[in-house]
DNA sequence: GATCACCGTACCGGTCAGCGGGACGCTGGG
DNA sequence: CCCAGCGTCCCGCTGACCGGTACGGTGATC
């Protein structure tokens, strides 16, 4: 489950209830939208947002409301992420620079993975990845190596649980994915090939954490089908993503 | 003002005010810490801080609080931030590998910038800005670009308040810094020489809106003094931000 | 230009979520 | 041993929050 009810019993909850209304692509929602979004009543809806409003986590547009620039400040003090982010830029600027494809810097969360960085040029292929947006974890590669070095059970949990079928390549039998995975624990790489987008291929190799059996984060090479071979780009890939294990290894920044 | 009170008679006011308590580099924060920084009685933090943690805006550690991963997430949906992060990064990605200097695109929020992007290899000098982070616009080059395109009335509230001295070059002289900033209109850069860290020298150009008279952003170079002469990178900062000007400007990410 | 659907805004009295002073147990340092 | 500082919990008071309801504006449809 994506995340659980939020207690709309309480002030806190409608209001973030009213922000997690918001997606990746919403740039502005109208105060009925909200309504029908939430479930919640609309006067309720316009007296928490007004609050929102004025605690400056959401701005007021004549269109609507948007998620304000101050919630972006916050975001980005979130400690992990930005401790995470900010070790892994130059290694995903080097990745970048040699391969001149989008490289992508991923957590797991649950059943998805989140993306943290995204990194490409002018011409980099489109993807549907973005900086803070999430995919299942099953049809990508960035999700396939963070599952394989996860516990043994949370890769259960996934494997017994619905595949999502995103493109006719996408991955849904539970017995093929888990052969992958093993194959990826194995040679510390994934790959993913058209699975969560017609025409899109993908190496990801895992970030360690200090005992080397569970990935802190993801580091993953995208191109288009034709010039983009992603066999290519492991060695490559698998350098960048230890190159930051070592380093994140010498740092605090993980435990629950 | 950086940012008024924040009504503390309601819980979202208590709520943020909690969040806001973190600054860039606080990894975690305990219960008593966030007491004195908040001034809210103890009993009331220890309840919304429990409130937050329920909500997943809060991370609960051994050690204490700490900003989680799902603000991460919600900052990053912040439309004005991300798209314009979406249609920088191509472009600063560009200069990054053109001068191998750390890049940043930031905008003004009052009397700071803020940045929302910095881009640097392994061996970037070591600058005190982080995605996320403010600084007073008066001894960057950022800020003193996107002060020279904005309204008169807000550069002149700058102007007439107190410049805070951040290292010996800092310009504190309003009359200095206003010429400064005609020149800057004139030529459509600005620069920075060890005015808010000792060491280091800047350039930036500013991100127009569609008049061209005003800035929605700024892009700039920055170097370590030796190695590194702004004046070099005039061009290549100027082509960076023009091409972003004219790609924004033909799409919506404006207003009030 | 009348009707209607849908929007954003405003009102207001009942009630329960939120409040915070204070007490408690734990830990580590002097 | 004592004390300072921590996190946690209790509990009765009260005002912040709630949301049904009503109102004015705006655009499409006939």
């Amino acid at each position: 489950m994506p995340h659980e009810p939020a207690d709309l019993d309480t002030v806190l909850g409608k209001a973030v209830t009213i922000l997690r209304a918001f997606t990746v692509d919403d740039q502005v929602l109208s105060l009925a939208e909200l309504v029908r979004r939430t479930g919640l009543p609309k006067a309720t809806v316009h007296r928490v947002a007004g609050d929102l409003v004025t605690n400056r986590l959401l701005d007021r547009t004549n269109l609507g409301y948007r998620l304000s620039g101050g919630l972006f400040e916050l975001g980005m003090r979130a400690s992990v992420e930005r401790s995470l982010l900010e070790l892994a830029m130059p290694f995903l600027q080097d990745l970048y620079e040699r391969t001149h494809e989008t490289v992508h810097l991923g957590v797991r969360e649950g059943h998805d993975v989140v993306y943290v960085a995204k990194i490409g040029g002018h011409r980099q292929a489109k993807t549907p990845s973005r900086p803070g947006g999430r995919m299942p974890v099953h049809c990508t590669a960035i999700g396939k190596i963070l599952l394989a070095f996860s516990d043994p059970e949370v890769q259960q949990e996934v494997l017994s649980s619905p595949l999502e079928r995103r493109t006719p390549h996408t991955i849904v039998a539970a017995g093929l994915l888990e052969r992958q995975l093993n194959a990826a624990l194995e040679n510390g790489v994934a790959f993913e090939r058209e699975e969560s987008a017609v025409g899109l291929q993908c190496v990801a190799a895992p970030v360690l954490a200090e005992g080397g059996d569970r990935a802190l984060a993801a580091i993953s090479v995208t191109g288009p089908v034709g010039r983009f071979r992603p066999e290519a780009h492991v060695t490559l890939v698998r350098a960048a993503a230890q190159g930051l294990s070592s380093l994140a290894s010498r740092r605090r920044s993980l435990s629950s």
